[in-house]
RNA sequence: GGGCAGGUUCCAGAGCGGCCAAAUGGGGCGGACUGUAAAUCCGCUGUCUUUCGACUUCAGAGGUUCGAAUCCUCUCCUGCCCA
């Protein structure tokens, strides 16, 4: 794939993954770009559009693993949605125990920042709680003031530490407020006058419908900084992404093209495929012609439907890798059709196609 | 030619007189998966019917029995061993 900025590379295997990209810059360069990603164990699809302000990283741990696009690490906040039956939260933090050993490990803004200062991303998360759909009224309010309290946190133990490896780490603070327009605005407001570099939209894809997260993130979108990264947490299918991006999210990230792709959903350029089926049996035809990857374009299906149905590992890390070229696609095309001026005649004929059934 | 062991629904394989349209696994088909604990989870899978239910099945043909995939007889076929 090739950009006004450049090559952007084949994705590639890395046993833990993470990587995105703001190439970012000086307003004169915003024109155009970024995107960023993770391989395998998440997947970050960075993508801003024209006009939109970028992060400062003359350096960071992109750069020092040799990648051009930053990395991303998350807080742990969705964890404390995803495994509520192992945690509980108080004021001070979030209690986790262990499903290995039992132990209990108390996480806190404070610790979250230490850690993620560790690792060194270049772009890190607030420490949030990311309450379920449904919520009552009153748990989603202060659940948000909480974490806002804990953004505020974040922001100090961020201020009172410093940069470990000499490159600045950009905090994106994260909007709550579920399904409360209300909250939800009260939210974006209160993180907006925290003037970070980038924002985050959480709180969505945990139960709810899906025409409700693109009410929720739109509305939203609607009330953070325009010139800055908005970035939806969480979502979602390819025309999720498309649907998002027209309400005015600038970066994603997900674990659908891993986590399907090892459960057979194959993503393409063409709709979607299910490659346990007996039918792709004796298709030798290229995975997804449509994509400049390698592993798309030289495994064929039959052989991918093989790997898969004989539980060999390659064959999950070929539909991963399918499924993130994919992504990386979707998110690349979109980009140029917005600065071309196509982007919505062309996204709602891709929706209609990216979401058959092949 | 002789002696054993077998032939069950797409496959493998339970069942060995009623609770059997027949366990279980595989396969097939469908669905789910949205800031990743989880290469996972959930349906359907003889025919007809929406359900109840009805009907046809356990190599083939006869037979015993109120009742047979299960017992008996013969036939056909398969595997192994001995000639």
């Amino acid at each position: 794939m090739v950009t006004d900025h450049g090559e952007i590379p084949t994705p590639i295997f890395m046993p833990v993954g993470t990587v995105g990209s703001v190439k970012a810059v000086s307003q004169q360069q915003l024109k155009s770009d970024v995107d960023a990603r993770i391989i395998l164990g998440n997947t970050y699809h960075l993508y801003l559009r024209p006009g939109t302000a970028v992060l400062e990283n003359a350096g960071g741990l992109h750069r020092f693993m040799g990648w051009d696009r930053p990395i991303l690490t998350d807080s742990g906040g969705y964890q404390v949605f995803s495994l509520a039956s192992s945690r509980k939260i108080t004021e001070e933090g979030v209690v986790f125990q262990s499903h290995i050993d039992g132990s209990r490990h108390l996480f806190t803004p404070e610790s979250v920042m230490d850690v993620q200062r560790s690792i060194g991303a270049d772009i890190i998360m607030a420490f949030d709680e990311c309450p379920p759909y449904p919520s009552e009224f009153k748990y989603v309010q202060d659940s948000m003031h909480l974490t806002h309290r804990w953004l505020d946190r974040c922001i100090k133990r961020l201020a009172e530490t410093s940069d470990k490896y000499g490159y600045t780490q950009n905090l994106f603070p994260i909007v709550q407020g579920g399904t409360f327009a209300d909250l939800r605005k009260q939210s974006c407001e209160y993180i907006s006058s925290k003037n970070a570099v980038g924002n985050a939209i959480g709180g969505l894809s945990v139960g709810e419908p899906t025409e409700m997260i693109y009410e929720y993130c739109g509305l939203s979108c609607d009330h953070l900084p325009q010139d800055k990264p908005r970035y939806l947490m969480g979502v979602g299918t390819p025309w999720d992404l498309l649907e998002c991006i027209a309400l005015g999210v600038d970066m994603f990230d997900c674990v659908m093209p891993t986590r399907n792709g090892r459960n057979a959903m194959l993503f393409t350029t063409n709709g979607v495929i299910n490659i346990d089926n007996k039918k792709w049996e004796h298709d030798f035809s290229p995975i997804d012609e449509g994509l400049n990857c390698e592993v798309s374009r030289n495994y064929s299906k039959s052989y991918l439907r093989h790997l898969i149905k004989s539980k060999e590992i390659l064959g999950l890390t070929i539909a991963s890798i399918q499924n993130l070229a994919f992504y990386l696609w979707l998110v690349s095309e979109s980009r140029k059709k917005i600065i071309d001026g196509s982007f919505s005649s062309w996204k709602n004929e891709m929706v209609v196609r990216l979401k058959e059934r092949l």
